[in-house]
DNA sequence: CGGTTACCGGATCAACGATCCAGTACTCGA
DNA sequence: TCGAGTACTGGATCGTTGATCCGGTAACCG
């Protein structure tokens, strides 16, 4: 609030000789000057916060202490904040070291430190479905390509690496951020009452059922990527057979 | 046009007393009347023919020809009929015959028909961040999980195979469905044009890009399938030499 | 000092989801 | 046959949203 006052100046500037009175240099503001990172920023915050739908470019002009209006100076679109938010929690994704220790090494470290990034932030879940072209989401599937690459997988194998690698932290980051947790704990409890209210017509599910523990979402994720790390190295071992050395037929 | 017409009757009813210039009896509607199938009916039409964001109450009630009041005496919120549209579809996917072709057949087919439907309705991907407990939903996850635990998965097996199943359809139509297709495909050829300008710093993936043809999307997918299908097989195998007949301990 | 650029925000617009409330048609029991 | 109850409809309206118009102000450059 304090910020939004001392930016707004003494108004009519008619009395308002007096250095004193007036608004201070820019350079003196309380709250630095409104830029498109500080403006990502803060609606990563209030997405981390409140969830996807809770962001308006007016609550979100709120919390930088400006006018709805001037975001839009920064930004498009709000579409842009969106993409932009979503680009920037991919920063927080460690990009495991060239010369580490093997290829499965490395990308399970990718890939578990992509899955942690979207359940820290569900918000994200919802918002997969729009182009990823960011330049961090862009620098970890150059890594991503780059490391299969190295590791022998070649033709349509590496497109299918990747994407099958891709596809499988996505879609279990969105199971697991869509399904509700802490306060809206008693959704899941009314779910699991409700398939044993229908046990009779989901007989398996209501027994052996999907609502699981916690525990359970990493052991199965794990367990699941390992699947997917041993098709490729079987690939790759496939390929090696066929011609070790021989490039092309 | 006529069908609104048609049921708002002729007013007043004071001079009205012959049945001729009466509105017909119900039955006699032109269109039929409003019911939640057909509002979810014509939603998922709507969300084929123009998007998800193009979905909004008032245009839903005008191609039923109503108000888009009504629509709220069959349904509670906007977001119930995006529920209730995304469970509709589902129905889509057949499930296979009982005793097929094996396990690995069977939910092949449902896994490839779950995918085909994903992609002929993209609006869905958005949608998926939602909990699905739908009729049609759970029947397909009763599915999965009765062909599996018939197939020989057990304990934490069994979870990490249906969600590995799961994630990995969802992830692909998300982002298959998310890819610009179509008329956005210009969309599609600037980023190429963008990773080949930016190749210095993304030099494989300038050179092997993901910006994939059609058909690698295809046999990608299936590859990437037969690789957790084989890591579910390997399982069972090792679970069957350490105790083929033994239940427990 | 005049003008150009970068930046800010009040007022405003059209569209949205949702609700209020006043209706209208049908049903069922007496 | 009537009259009360119920199922359903929709015009008017409310608060909120994303976005834009347009008039400002501060810094900088020649």
């Amino acid at each position: 609030m304090e910020a939004s006052e001392a930016g707004r100046g003494t108004g009519g500037s008619g009395t308002a000789g007096q250095v004193w009175l007036r608004t201070p240099a820019r350079a003196g503001r309380a709250a630095p000057p409104l830029t498109r990172e500080r403006i990502v920023e803060e609606a990563v915050a209030l997405l981390d916060a409140e969830g996807a739908d809770r962001l308006t470019m007016r609550r979100l002009a709120e919390r930088l202490g400006t006018g709805s209006t001037t975001l839009y100076w920064h930004v498009k679109t709000k579409d842009d904040v969106l993409d932009l938010a979503l680009d920037a929690i991919f920063a927080e994704v460690e990009i495991p070291p060239e010369g580490g220790q093997g290829w499965r090494a490395g990308i399970t470290a990718l890939i578990n430190g992509w899955r942690a990034v979207l359940l820290r932030h569900p918000w994200s879940a919802a918002l997969l479905s729009r182009p990823m072209l960011g330049p961090n989401v862009l620098a970890r599937s150059e890594f991503l390509y780059a490391t299969l690459l190295e590791a022998g997988v070649t033709g349509p194998g590496l497109t299918a690496a990747a994407y099958g690698l891709s596809n499988y932290v996505i879609g279990s980051g969105l199971m697991q951020a869509t399904w509700p947790t802490g306060a809206e704990r008693e959704v899941r409890r009314a779910a699991r009452e409700y398939l044993h209210a229908n046990r009779e017509r989901y007989p398996v599910l209501a027994a052996h059922g999907p609502l699981v523990a916690d525990d359970d979402w990493e052991t199965g994720f794990a367990l699941g990527l390992t699947w997917i790390l041993d098709g490729i190295e079987a690939g790759i071992a496939r390929a090696d057979e066929r011609g070790p050395m021989s490039a092309g037929r």
